[in-house]
DNA sequence: CGGCCTAATCACCATCGGGTGACTTTGCCG
DNA sequence: CGGCAAAGTCACCCGATGGTGATTAGGCCG
């Protein structure tokens, strides 16, 4: 019945409606796809059983078979993101020294920003966790949380922060400023005045958040 | 036809069902408090004629006579909210002294999420602006922006900024971030490992907060 | 009393949503 | 060939939604 997502992704999406394959995996795939692609334009509120068959090409019956309903559908693509900030967060330097533990929270916020702007769908489901709480939408967020604590383990290296600085929560709220600036440059391109639509407005909207990373972590 | 959300306010709203009351004003407030409800508790997706409607106790057509649809009702709760920085952000030093510009941004950083803490309306709108764009909702946005800015500008007094400080870019994500965190907490109780529930949570996550903007300001 | 304005309701429409059982097609295998 | 399991489709059901035109009920005034 449920398939995983690994098996799925095999399958690299046929977009255009073709006469029935009569092939179980790709047309999982199709599905699968369609799911991924309609949530990262229209949000979860454009997410239906109905919308997931019609773009997908073909009934809706086969969601419910292949996937178990909607709920399975969304867990199969939440497990496929997963990993999402190992795989998208990438754990170079950039031909930059970092010489310190606020260099590395900079580096994190930067990174981490590029990665959320080039996601539709990542940005799509971190609205999605603001607006319902549901155990599909926890374990994502759970898994975040652990790649992005993952990645500052990794990259830390040997710097350390300063005594009695509160590493969780400083770096709880660089990711928490960088994630609602990139969630309402979307919406509104702007947020408290400043304007997020530029390259240009990005690097000033970056290195506020650097100079308070570095700063906090002085 | 429009009512302005000044006059609909005045009527402070009639909880329970009670047989038809024949006053125009009274039912306006009702249908406006039932939908402020239904949007505070339930957010955009639980907004709906019909809903609104069967909370408010009457017949969906009066929603379209007085205020013209939903879109109108949805103007007069904006508009209703225009001041609401103003008005939920209190412009005292809760008995402090404001040393620095850093010192400012931090109260400004607790008072903001204390209002936005004790506001789940407000709240609600705040993801609303980040799951799709409209008029409305910009327009909110923007009042909000007004307000925050406004109220820096009475605080401030003599208080002044460091040279090649990004005021605007800082504030910014020192508003991102405590808007996020409240947000993220409502649904997930914690963000990026860092807890989100207690108090004693909130008093971490405050100061990590006020840490950042006093020593970006230094 | 009778008329009249208006608040409020009713009945109805088309549409779309999630969900299910019965059906048809296809390819494989003995 | 005949049968059979799997892939896929069809035809429904039900409830809820946004939206509208016709209708009723109530108070005020001459």
């Amino acid at each position: 019945m449920n398939a995983t997502a690994a098996e799925i992704l095999e399958t690299p999406a046929a977009p255009e409606k073709e006469l029935p394959v009569r092939d179980r995996a790709q047309t999982q795939g199709r599905i699968f796809q369609a799911g991924r692609a309609l949530l990262a334009e229209g949000g979860f509120q454009a997410f239906g059983v109905n919308a997931v068959a019609r773009k997908a090409g073909c009934d809706k019956q086969l969601i419910y078979r292949y996937f178990g309903g909607l709920d399975g559908l969304v867990d199969a693509i939440g497990e496929d993101l997963a990993g999402w900030v190992t795989q998208h967060v990438p754990e170079d330097q950039g031909g930059r020294f970092l010489l310190t533990y606020g260099d590395l929270m900079e580096r994190l916020a930067e990174l981490y920003a590029d990665a959320l702007r080039a996601d539709p769908l990542m940005r799509r489901i971190l609205v999605w966790e603001l607006s319902e709480s549901s155990p599909h939408i926890a374990r994502m967020a759970d898994a975040r949380a652990k790649g992005i604590a993952q990645w500052i383990e990794r990259m830390r290296g040997s710097l350390t922060p300063p005594k009695g600085a509160d590493t969780v929560a400083l770096n709880a709220v660089v990711i928490a400023a960088v994630q609602q600036l990139v969630l309402a440059a979307e919406t509104s391109g702007s947020f408290a005045g400043l304007p997020l639509k530029s390259q240009k407005d990005w690097g000033r909207a970056v290195s506020a958040v650097a100079r308070m990373a570095r700063a906090a972590y002085a």
